[in-house]
DNA sequence: GTCTATATCGGGATAGAC
DNA sequence: GTCTATCCCGATATAGAC
């Protein structure tokens, strides 16, 4: 592997990463990720030999890209709101760093969902884990019980959808004034979380 | 326009749905769509001309069938948290008779954004009208005070999302049983309702 | 209106030179 | 490792019979 190997090969990942996410990977056209990294398309075959093993190595790599630092979050063991608060920054941030994954993961997932939760499991997620832990913040303070399931995924939601569905809200809500959106997302960690915990008040 | 003509559109449109809220626009197959209306790929060109006119029909009607009687919620003169309460309720009924209408919309939104954001503008979409709405509600009483599209995010991304990402999140927190995500979506109204309202105590 | 057969073309994949 | 040229299949679209 010499060093325009590496090089070429993160070139590829990173334009087939661009054109995978904008078009998905039956969107996708070898041809256009071909000139995204600046070659031709029988080089793309020759460090992936189809299409398909590169849309799951990229797949593979926006999965791990984007379980972070978040385990570490939900074990460190400080309360519930406090837990939450963080949790709720650092998604929000690495979601603006990478806003087409939750997206992409949603189609691809629907599009071939056996095949592709295999990466998740590849990938080392234990929600059951997290679950638990989530459930005994919830039990320690005086908060109003909720079923962690349904907290866990409000939270989710609340972070995700508005970067996903971004491309409809920002033109339905916004005049389609990009930095006014981007503004909207930015203050929106704060909102998100004191509507959380908020909601959660006794 | 004979009796067998409308019949089989309906068949060809009810079919082309299915498969374009499956697979997408490009992941569609003509075939696909001919086999699921049981008629043949020629018969398809006969109605739609092109792949691309038959998915913008699909389009506009997905639209059209999915902003339904909720703007009359939104436009009733009750207080805020009823209001709301009603439209969650309203919405996820919908939401669970067409599960994959939202995701497909906005996927297919960012794909090709200014062309098919003129299906929405068509379809008399007023969200300044909707926006004005919800602010008038929360000045009227004691609630915390919010900015409106905060909260009208916050309720359709805690809607939304959890129907959208069901094959993931079926997989991820339920073992992929779907009898229990079932259960899990139709508790949710409630859920979601509380939630909310909570939020919004001051 | 509905079918079978076929034209046409785009795009994934390969061969082979350098 | 990288390129040009080419193969080949699959999918959209059309022609034309019934």
């Amino acid at each position: 592997m010499a060093d325009q190997s590496t090089n070429t090969q993160t070139k590829i990942l990173e334009a087939a990463s661009r054109v995978f996410q904008r078009k998905g990977m039956e969107g996708a056209r070898m041809q256009e990720i071909a000139d995204e990294a600046g070659i031709n398309k029988a080089l793309l075959h020759y460090y992936y030999r189809s299409k398909d093993k590169l849309f799951l190595e990229v797949f593979r790599l926006a999965i791990h890209d984007f379980i972070p630092g978040i385990r570490d979050i939900l074990f460190r063991d400080v309360p519930l709101t406090q837990k939450l608060d963080h949790f709720i920054r650092e998604y929000m941030r690495v979601l603006l760093e990478n806003p087409f994954v939750p997206m992409f993961i949603i189609h691809e997932l629907q599009r071939d969902p056996d095949r592709l939760f295999q990466v998740f499991v590849e990938a080392g997620i234990d929600p059951s884990e997290i679950l638990q832990q989530v459930e005994r913040s919830l039990k320690d303070n005086d908060h109003r019980s909720m079923d962690p399931k349904h907290l866990m995924i409000n939270v989710l939601s609340l972070c995700i959808f508005p970067v996903a569905g971004r491309p409809l809200l920002q033109r339905i809500m916004f005049d389609n004034d990009g930095r006014a959106y981007e503004a909207f997302l930015e203050e929106r960690y704060q909102v998100v979380s004191n509507f959380v915990i908020n909601a959660l008040q006794s």
